[in-house]
DNA sequence: GCCGTCGATTCATCGGAGGAATCCCGGCAC
DNA sequence: GTGCCGGGATTCCTCCGATGAATCGACGGC
């Protein structure tokens, strides 16, 4: 075990133990390294690590600090990973992806505030309107296509799915999803998608509201690229 | 940014870029810190921090490795974090190891490997023995428990789906979740339903083996502390 | 051909120094 | 009294140099 790994299982125990707490401010650099016998030079790289994994947050001139240990801050790391993928492995992200957040949709059809629910009108709208226009902005698009989706995935009431969710479908794994789809309707087929959801959720129907949005990232998953990758039961290489 | 963020971008960058693959070795410490243009603490920072993320891996006396990006073991700093929150919010994680096995379980009803199912058996029987000893063993019994959701989870065929199950029911969690559950039968209630999955997995049945797992998660789930917590739709503080 | 030894390479750890950002507190003007 | 503004103390950030530990590969003995 080196030194960093005891400063991270240090931290770890201090946290879990109770001795500190979401909020709670650690011991200087100098006093935590002596008390975990490293470095400052090791205890610096543990603690790099766990600011980045989320755990811990670092302010010049002020301290180091434990985060809310919130699931979304938690689960931001993971973009990171996920996004490291390739096109080729978009496939089992995606359909972790749909059952998620088909199943935010059923819970999020009986849950749904009316605010959220005027917000999702607006965003359909919002991207009805740039449907309309001479030169689509497909930006644009993305953009309430995304908003859509966070919407439906934190009415579902469930913060560890929407940070999963969140982490999965980020930003640089959404662009690569629509580069992908350049068939001729799809972000009409979208919105109709979209709107059947919207009026499953309006309507509290949460069997139609899983329905409908699994069919949706059904429809979007079919569109990513080796399709018969998940049809071998082997992995392919890799000691 | 920081330095220690410019060396993560940096090794991100390399790696998407196609400049370094799963397996291949980076530059030496000195070579690469001068060519992001830091010292090289603050590379060690980065590299270590890419460590803990399992996207690099080193080897003292012999060089820094990009690791085989295996989702499973992407997710693996995932299992840190969840075993970090309490028993408090152990309840939405649950429900998405149950949404997430329960998909599993019906992917594998139509995917299994006759060999799987054989060692499920065995794995089943081997816990049928364990109950009916007069002092029984529960350290074995969660043993057998783990690895018979392993075995359905893996045969789901989903690498993603996988190891965020392995990620979210931990030894860590698992432990907690049975130290909850201390009703009289809720060792022999959990053989039933796992041979009630077992008999689904080997007629092929894929419904069958979505309801039953998600039957059995569901009653794992009303074992676990605060239930009224999900139907709050504020969250309690934080800013 | 096999095996042990030794040197080169590489990461691991340590200690120290200066810089930058922040906070806190006292002094000052109004 | 209230508000503003410095200045010092605190804390993290970055850099540099040096030594230890582990691994690899080449060389030579057997």
């Amino acid at each position: 075990m080196s030194r960093t790994d005891e400063v991270v299982d240090g931290v770890r125990r201090m946290i879990t133990g109770g001795e500190l707490g979401p909020g709670d401010r650690l011991p200087v650099e100098k006093e935590l390294a002596e008390r975990l016998g490293v470095s400052r030079g090791s205890l610096r790289e543990g603690v790099r690590a766990l600011t980045v994994l989320g755990v811990l947050d670092t302010r010049q001139g002020d301290g180091t600090y434990v985060t809310s240990l919130d699931p979304a801050r938690l689960m931001s790391s993971l973009q990171f990973v996920v996004d490291l993928h390739g096109d080729t492995s978009a496939r089992p992200f995606h359909a972790v992806r749909r059952v998620l957040e088909t199943e935010a949709a059923g819970l999020a059809a009986h849950r749904i505030t009316p605010e959220a629910l005027e917000e999702a009108r607006a965003v359909l709208d919002l991207a009805a309107r740039t449907l309309a226009q001479d030169e689509v902005d497909h930006a644009a698009f993305i953009e309430a296509d995304t908003a859509f989706h966070r919407i439906v995935s934190e009415q579902g009431g469930n913060p560890v799915v929407t940070a999963l969710v969140e982490a999965i479908a980020g930003r640089t794994f959404r662009e690569r999803l629509w580069r992908g789809r350049h068939e001729e309707g799809a972000e009409e087929r979208t919105q109709r998608d979209h709107e059947a959801v919207w009026r499953a959720l309006a309507a509290g129907d949460a069997e139609a509201a899983r329905v409908r949005m699994a069919a949706h990232l059904l429809d979007v998953e079919e569109s990513l690229p080796t399709p018969a990758r998940l049809d071998e039961a082997a992995q392919p290489d890799e000691s």
